[in-house]
RNA sequence: GCGAUUGUGGUAUAACGGUUAUUACGUCUGGUUGUGGUCCGGGAAACGAGGGUUCGACUCCCUUCUUUCGCCCCA
């Protein structure tokens, strides 16, 4: 029987593992600093309700949707993303709604170095939103990079202000054409008119090309300076990009993405419309920011060895987990608790011996610096 | 999904159309050492899967899966 993953799902182990919930914890921490609420949702939902309004934007969406059925023959997904579970989460509440949701979701699509089929994706969104709000989910996401100590910068721009674009030079709006326009920073400039010129619209590749003071001439861009200036506030700088339009999808006026190290965009979101509401969301995924944190993620643990004294050992382990402190207990010869403290990046060992019982001292060997100091038991 | 690429114990590797498939680390185990990354001994564990060619296939061929990289799209 194989018992490898299915290709695009991961293991976390180790640590990556501790790293993996060290991140998740942070976010989720964040979030709540803003007021949004926590929400969990299925993981499985009908079909039709995952595809949403999709359906009509590409297939190629649609057919990276797993789908099962169940016994009673129901045509059911995984889901793909958050976002359309909020038609349901958001209705009756009062606005603007701030909810935030961290879990698992599916995507049966092609995979490479950062991209997996299983992927945690960090949400939050805001439903009845303004720019204002724009601004503060954009903040939040400084602020968990900053603590993750990821370098980073903001793309800025605007759907609207692209429509007014498309519409001047008399092109009409379809997904294809913002498909080629999203891949202005990838293509070469012959490949990209190119393409543009399958529909008539190789002349909005110079205007894309302008200087951002041009674009003030277009309705929309006060959207996007509004954005700026409410940044600037917060205290951190975004970037006009005309050629960004995250693709396909619901979105209607502002749309941002966050680049780092890697090729792959590390965070993506955008102003939708959601139930008759305006609302602003952002999201990004805990194993992609596993790729590029710089942030040193270690837990300080504790091993206590007990040489032929477990009771001492098992009290003084209670004293230290009362503390707040993460021990466990070893029963074994010196040599191997060491070899194991090693293995398992334990960085404190306390011997419990005849010697340190009767003399009540305890002392924690430092496995870095190997020195040992006296353990002194604050007193509860 | 398409195109290219990859595949030997957990990891990293060696060899070969022909007996029992190399080595290292890790792992399990016995002994030694009251303060370490030792030392000595023993063990488990691999040719991705299926088919074909052949007297004989880990080796050649086909299929499939997997890996990696592009395309498409995305976090």
């Amino acid at each position: 029987m194989n018992i490898d993953t299915i290709k695009g799902f991961k293991d976390f182990v180790g640590e990556e593992g501790t790293k993996f919930s060290v991140i998740r914890e942070m976010a989720r921490q964040v979030f709540e600093r803003y007021n949004f609420e926590e929400v969990q949702t299925p993981v499985i939902e009908r079909e039709e309700f995952v595809r949403g309004d999709k359906v009509q934007a590409n297939d190629e969406v649609i057919s990276d949707i797993f789908t099962l059925q169940d016994k009673g023959k129901r045509k059911l997904a995984l889901r793909y993303e958050f976002t359309f579970q909020l038609k349901r989460i958001a209705q009756n509440k009062k606005l603007p709604y701030k909810r935030f949701q961290i879990g698992p979701v599916f995507r049966d699509e092609p995979i490479s170095g950062n991209r997996l089929r299983q992927f945690t994706q960090c949400d939050v969104d805001v439903i009845g939103s303004t720019i204002k709000e724009e601004a503060e989910i954009l903040s939040i996401m400084k602020q968990i990079l900053g603590t993750l100590k990821i370098k980073s910068v903001i793309y800025v721009n605007n759907r609207k202000l692209l429509n007014e674009i498309l519409n001047e030079v008399g092109v009409e709006n379809n997904p294809e054409v913002i498909g080629e326009i999203d891949k202005m920073d990838k293509l070469s400039e012959k490949e990209i008119k190119e393409n543009l010129k399958k529909f008539g619209a190789e002349e909005v590749f110079g205007i894309l090309k302008k200087p951002e003071s041009y674009f003030k001439k277009y309705k929309a861009y006060s959207e996007v300076a509004e954005l700026k200036k409410l940044c600037k506030n917060y205290g951190f700088e975004i970037k006009f990009s005309p050629s960004l339009a995250r693709g396909l999808s619901y979105y209607i006026g502002n749309v941002f993405e966050i680049k780092s190290d890697i090729k792959e965009t590390i965070c993506g979101g955008g102003s939708y419309m959601v139930a008759g509401q305006p609302a602003t969301g952002i999201s990004f995924s805990i194993e992609r920011m596993m790729a590029v944190t710089k942030m040193q993620i270690e837990i300080e643990k504790y091993l206590i060895v007990s040489l032929g004294e477990d009771k001492k050992a098992i009290d003084l382990a209670k004293k230290l987990r009362i503390q707040g402190k993460n021990v466990s207990v070893f029963y074994g010869k010196p040599s191997k608790a060491l070899e194991y403290a090693n293995s398992y990046k334990i960085k404190k060992v306390i011997f419990v011996g005849e010697k340190e019982v009767k003399e009540k001292v305890f002392r924690i060997k430092n496995m870095i610096t190997g020195r040992s100091v006296k353990l002194v038991l604050k007193k509860s």
